[in-house]
DNA sequence: ATCCTACATTGGACTTAGTCCAAGTCAATG
DNA sequence: CATTGACTTGGACTAAGTCCAATGTAGGAT
C-alpha cells in the first residue's frame, strides 16, 4: 500500500460518483500533485480486478469508474448532460432471456442502461 | 446517392452482423478501392441519424454498426473472442423501473448486454 | 542502521478510434 | 459554358488509453 494508492482509494471513497480516470487523476493531484496517469491507470485496473471497482460505459467517451461495486445496480443516463444515476430495476432480467436464446453461452452477467433526459434537460 | 453512399449501405446489408467503422471501410474498399474513412464514417453517421442502423458499444474498444435496425433486440457478448449475437429476451425492462428509480427523467430507451461465453470459448 | 531486491512509479512515446477541415471533384442547373 | 453546392478526400489533429525503459522506494534480511 503505496501513498499513490491511497490517494486514489480516496478518491473514489464515498459518494456515489462516476469519474473518469482523468478526473480521478486530477482529484489525485489536488492530494499528491506528483502522481501520474499511469500509476492512476494502474490503480484503476487493479481495484477493477480486485471486484472493488466496477468499470462503467454508458456512451463513446472515456470509461468511468464506479465505486458502488457491492450494491448489485444498473444506469439511468441522460442523453443531453450526461449525467448518470443509479438504479435498482425490480425483475432479474438473466431469468428473462430464455435457454432457446442463450445459443449455448454461459450467461454470467447482464448490464442495463437506461436512456433519456434529466428534469434539468427535459425542460426543453 | 452516390456510389460510395451505395458501396457502404451494401456492405451493411443482409446479414445480422455488427461490424467496426474500420471493418466497413475494408470491405467498401474491396468494391470501391479509393472510398476513403472519412466518407465511411460520414455515411454510417447519417444511416445513424437516419434510424437504418444502429450503434452498438459492447466493450471499450470500437463501436460496432448494427443494420437490424427495425426488430427491437438486445445482445449477448462473449468475454472470451468478443463474438456477438442478437437475443430477444422476454418481459420489459422498461417496465421494471418504478417511478420512484426514475429521478424524473423522462425515460425513452433501455440497452440490455447480456455477458458470458461462447460454447468455444466455454470449452476452458 | 545499512543493504538489497522486488515491486511501484514516472514520463514520454506510441496506438487506436474518431473528428475536423481545407481543398478538390462532380453533376445538375441556368 | 459557367456557377453552384453538395459530396469526397487525405491528412492533420484529438482523446483515451497502453506500453516501456529508467528510476525510486518499501520493507525484509543481515
Ligand atoms: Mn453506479
Ligand atoms: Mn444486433
Ligand atoms: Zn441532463
Ligand atoms: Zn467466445
Amino acid at each position: 500500500m503505496t501513498a499513490q494508492r491511497r490517494v486514489v482509494a480516496e478518491v473514489l471513497d464515498g459518494e456515489h460518483v462516476h469519474l473518469t480516470a482523468d478526473e480521478v487523476h486530477a482529484r489525485a493531484v489536488a492530494k499528491l500533485p506528483e502522481i501520474s496517469r499511469a500509476t492512476v491507470y494502474n490503480t484503476l485496473g487493479e481495484l477493477v480486478s480486485l471486484g472493488e471497482v466496477l468499470e462503467v460505459t454508458t456512451d463513446k467517451r472515456a470509461k468511468r469508474y464506479d465505486p458502488n461495486a457491492h450494491r448489485p445496480h444498473h444506469h439511468l443516463v441522460c442523453a443531453g448532460c450526461g449525467a448518470i444515476r443509479d438504479v435498482h430495476p425490480t425483475g432479474n432480467p438473466l431469468a428473462d432471456l430464455p435457454d432457446s436464446e442463450r445459443f449455448g453461452f454461459t450467461v454470467s452477467d447482464v448490464e442495463v442502461t437506461y436512456r433519456g433526459l434529466c428534469p434539468n434537460c427535459s425542460a426543453t
